[in-house]
RNA sequence: GGCGGCGUAGCUCAGGUGGUCAGAGCAUACGGCUCAUACCCGUAGAGUCGCUGGUUCGAGUCCAGCCGCCGCCA
């Protein structure tokens, strides 16, 4: 019997009449870190997520493949827990609403508050139109002028018997319980929303249809099939083996939090409660209304054929950069614009350029320098304090971040650690003390980077899937950081002494795009004025020796008379020139520019070449002139 | 139409209760470094803080009006 506290959150359960898209995987694998966090912390999750498969217009989707409901949507749900299992969510339980087990306990619970006297049976009056097969309000049908324009056709004053859920005796209920528990709806604006529609005043509710029939029947009138919120939202109690487990059902209701789009929080926030109220069951924590990946494109939309595929985006850049970019681009609550550039952007200045250029370099150094062993470190500098404190102050403010759902900040929390440490490097700078023989003290900083490093891997493992094992494993370490807790991450000196690393490869390769590149390789020239070309000396010479530099393919010593004096350059000719060929030879020289060494040669001067694929061509006067001769 | 929110550097956005609040990241430019995935480190922006009035010694920060965008209104 363990005694861990436990944790419960959902997704919403989808709708599938077609393929998901980024935005439910945005939803989902926010939920997703957030339940992988949790567990790392040491709670005992249940991460729910689901299928909500009945409904009129699966009906008729269906119909229109000919095949039954059923069927339906067993091919898609099967898609989509295949995206689940690409997207490395770790959900404990997949509720469909057409399972058994689901079924029952909406019957259970519509039974439940029929005896209560909280749903009665009525008459549901409206506007109806024959071909959308559906009711419209007073409101919509009054803009509509009482026509459908789809169908062409006026609306028809109909009346049919149906079930009614009384809410509108518990919205004074509701809003005390809003006002007492200011988390139970976020963000603020949300709730502000909610409280303001319930202000107006609830009216009660029609919880049954019988104008389709793919839902779960009243029991107790097969004529009538439950509205499919009640029947949906229901799905959080079945996750939770309400109500024949109930050893397991009170473990772990009320959920902690339900997870759902901006669109659907009425429903959370409103008919859920109002349901559970009424089955005399406690309420959840929080509902919490994320808001939209909106594309820069305009809306995601079917029609528009702009709808982005989690699947392909997945397969072009790794499940960790899609992961990464959904958790860092959208902040609490608000909408975050989508775009591939802005994936690519993402995935470039952090995932490569900070974090895994970061891994790579200081894996590479420890292979240089230290012979990729991680030594016990010696005295600590003021640099070194202030990098470790860092490094452990990191875990906590991400972890209250998480728990403040501020997911897209913990992620720059863990950013700002990254970039920190790059810093360390800078300031170190371990090439300096392998170079000075400083032992002790490059020690010192890789163990520190290696501790960096491994905090790294811990806290980026809610995030990311892969990428955070391959850096375990490159680190030399046991086991792997997802199964070392949160509190590792929190503690110093966990590497042991002598560690060796593995052989590092970039663990975010650059995504180039070629015709920036190009753009990049041909910056634009500016324009000389005369002035400025009369800063530039060209004089004639003569090579008078010529020999190759050792270990430098592309390199010739020469040494030019240029008149007055006779030069030593070091030109790039190696490849299309041969030593020997090159004596008597005359030259054009760039005789002003700052002298440099080049591969530890002095080089005072530049020869003049035109490069033609590689190939080097010298210029030369036509016809022998006097050596330092002026070029103007 | 009613209620609520937003409009700040090229881009994405921070800026309790009015007075170092004119900022961060990305992008760009320049400088540095050379361990590294042309990477990293440092420095740089004068952006009328949507517009127009007002309150105030002083307003992105409060008030009014206007313009534009968005959310909620079963």
């Amino acid at each position: 019997m363990t005694l861990k506290p436990t944790y419960y959150i959902t997704t919403p359960i989808y709708y599938p009449t077609a393929d998901l898209h980024i935005g439910h995987a945005y939803t989902t694998v926010a939920a997703d870190a957030l339940a992988r966090f949790k567990r790392m912390q040491g709670y005992d999750v249940l991460f729910l997520t689901g299928t909500d498969e009945h409904g009129q217009k699966l009906e008729s989707r269906a119909r229109e493949e000919g095949v039954s409901p059923q069927a339906f949507v067993d091919g898609i749900v099967i898609r989509i827990k295949e995206l689940w299992r690409l997207m490395g969510i770790t959900h404990d339980d997949f509720v469909r609403t057409t399972e058994k087990r689901h079924m029952d306990v909406v019957q259970h619970i519509f039974a439940q508050v029929f005896e209560k006297g909280d749903i009665y049976k009525g008459q549901y009056e409206g506007w109806y139109c024959e071909g959308c097969e559906g009711y419209f309000t007073a409101t919509q049908a009054r803009e509509m002028d009482g026509h459908c324009q789809d169908h062409e056709r006026p609306l028809q004053r109909l009346q049919e018997d149906a079930y009614f859920f009384r809410m509108s005796s518990y919205s004074d209920r509701l809003l005390e319980h809003i006002r007492e528990n200011p988390q139970f709806i976020q963000p603020e604006s949300r709730r502000n929303e909610i409280v303001a529609f319930i202000e107006r005043g609830l009216e009660d509710l029609c919880v049954s249809r019988s104008s389709f029939h793919w839902g779960i029947p009243v029991p107790f009138d097969e004529e009538h099939v439950i509205y499919v919120w009640f029947d949906a939202l229901s799905n959080y109690l079945t996750g939770a083996g309400y109500p024949d487990d109930l050893a397991r059902f009170e473990r772990y209701w009320p959920a902690d939090v339900h997870l759902v789009g901006k669109e659907i929080t009425r429903f959370h926030a409103i008919i859920w409660p109002i349901i559970l109220m009424a089955a005399g069951l406690p309420l959840p924590r929080q509902i919490f209304a994320h808001g939209w990946l909106v594309l820069d494109s305009g809306k995601m939309s079917k029609t528009r054929g702009n709808v982005v595929d989690p699947v392909i985006l997945i397969e072009k850049y790794g499940v960790d950069a899609v992961r990464y970019f959904l958790l860092c681009e959208v902040p609490f609550g608000m909408d975050g614009v989508y775009s591939e550039d802005a994936l690519i952007a993402r995935l470039n200045s952090d995932l490569a350029n900070d974090q895994g250029n970061l891994v790579h370099r200081t894996v590479s150094m420890l292979h240089k320098f230290l012979d990729g062993e991680v030594l016990p470190p010696g005295a600590e500098t003021e640099l070194d304090r202030s990098f470790r404190e860092r490094i452990l102050a990191t875990p906590e403010r991400m972890g209250s971040l998480f728990d403040a759902m501020e997911i897209s900040k913990a992620v720059n929390v863990m950013r700002e650690l990254a970039s920190f440490a790059n810093k360390y490097i800078d300031e170190a700078a371990p090439w300096a003390l392998a170079k000075e023989g400083q032992k002790d003290r490059l020690a010192t900083v890789f163990y520190y980077l290696a501790e960096c490093l491994r905090v790294l891997a811990i806290v980026s493992s809610p995030l990311l899937v892969e990428t955070p094992e391959k850096l375990w494993s490159l680190l030399g370490l046991e086991g792997n950081p997802r199964s070392e807790g949160w509190s590792k991450a929190q503690e110093w000196g966990v590497t042991p002494p002598h560690t060796r690393v593995g052989v590092s490869e970039p663990l975010f390769p650059r995504i180039v795009d070629e015709e920036k590149k190009e753009e990049k390789k041909q910056p634009k020239v500016p324009q000389l004025t005369m002035k400025d070309f009369q800063q530039v000396e060209m004089k004639v010479g003569t090579v008078k020796t010529a020999e190759a530099i050792p270990k430098a393919e592309r390199l010739l010593k020469l040494t030019v008379d240029i008149g007055d004096e006779v030069r030593q350059i070091v030109a790039g000719i190696a490849e299309s020139y041969r030593p020997e060929d090159l004596t008597g030879q005359q030259v054009v020289v760039l005789t002003n520019l700052r002298p440099a060494k080049i591969r530890g040669v002095k080089s005072e001067g530049m020869v003049l070449a035109a490069v033609d694929d590689g190939i080097m061509r010298l210029l030369v006067p036509d016809g022998r002139v006097e050596e330092g001769s002026k070029i103007s």
